[in-house]
DNA sequence: AATTTAGGCAACCGCCTGATG
DNA sequence: GCATCAGGCGGTTGCCTAAAT
């Protein structure tokens, strides 16, 4: 038996989001809240499946919402947090207040990942300049980049992190990063603003990175 | 001025995970 | 333990606009 996707559902409207619509779903959500997604459009009269609603609430309709150009330092947030978490958007976003992770995203498929290919760098999920150090200093052989990844999954296992957001570029950043480029991570670490979860990861990978 | 191309972004799709019965 | 549901996430698509020809 397969769940029949809410979209599916006859009569839901889709594509671009009307003046009208904002402005149901703003006032509903104002009032209401939104404690059950799949059945608000219903009650704040919306021809739109839950999802939908979400995801336009989410990007575009909170108001702690920061719009306009990414700042220098958002830039340079996003690149560090993607080369140590690869496309963890959520992630990313928890760093960047006011950010989505829908943003964050599309910033980096329009701007940083076509800047990062004109300056040479071609490894799909390396991210930054960082990584990209990192795998031509590395004098760590493949046996030290495995036991990496087991480090990082037990660690992982230990303090609780979701499975499915094991990144595998993780645990290579972790295995291959050099003396140089922790310094420069270290250096840079006040100057990001870091969530919870990546001050979890800068403790393991960068901190335990320099005494191992 | 008209047409084509490229860039940017909003929105959708499908999958995964955690919660619940 | 299993099935189902709802929420969340990342990948991808497609539309709109600006720039180039």
């Amino acid at each position: 038996m397969t769940r029949t996707p809410c979209c599916e559902r006859m009569g839901l409207k889709k594509g671009p989001w009307t003046a009208e619509e904002d402005q149901i779903l703003v006032s509903h959500i104002q009032q209401y809240g939104h404690g059950n997604w799949r059945a608000l459009p219903k009650q704040a009269g919306l021809l739109r499946c839950g999802k939908s609603c979400r995801l336009r609430w989410i990007n575009y309709l909170r108001p702690d919402i920061k719009r306009g150009k990414f700042s220098k330092e958002e830039e340079h947030t996003i690149l560090k947090l993607h080369g140590i978490l690869g496309n963890r958007w959520s992630a990313i976003a928890a760093s960047l207040p006011g950010r989505t992770d829908n943003e964050i995203k599309n910033f980096w498929h329009t701007h940083l990942k076509k800047r990062i290919q004109k300056s040479g760098v071609h490894n799909g999920n390396a991210s930054s300049r960082i990584l990209q150090e990192a795998q031509a200093n590395t004098s760590l052989d493949a046996s030290s980049a495995a036991s990496s990844t087991v480090t990082a999954n037990v660690m992982i296992a230990n303090y609780g992190l979701p499975v499915r957001n094991i990144n595998p570029p993780i645990a290579g950043f972790y295995g291959a990063v050099s003396s140089d480029t922790f310094g420069e991570i270290e250096d840079n670490h006040g100057s990001c603003q870091l969530s919870e979860e990546m001050e979890f990861w800068y403790n393991i990978f960068i901190k335990s990175g320099q005494t191992s």
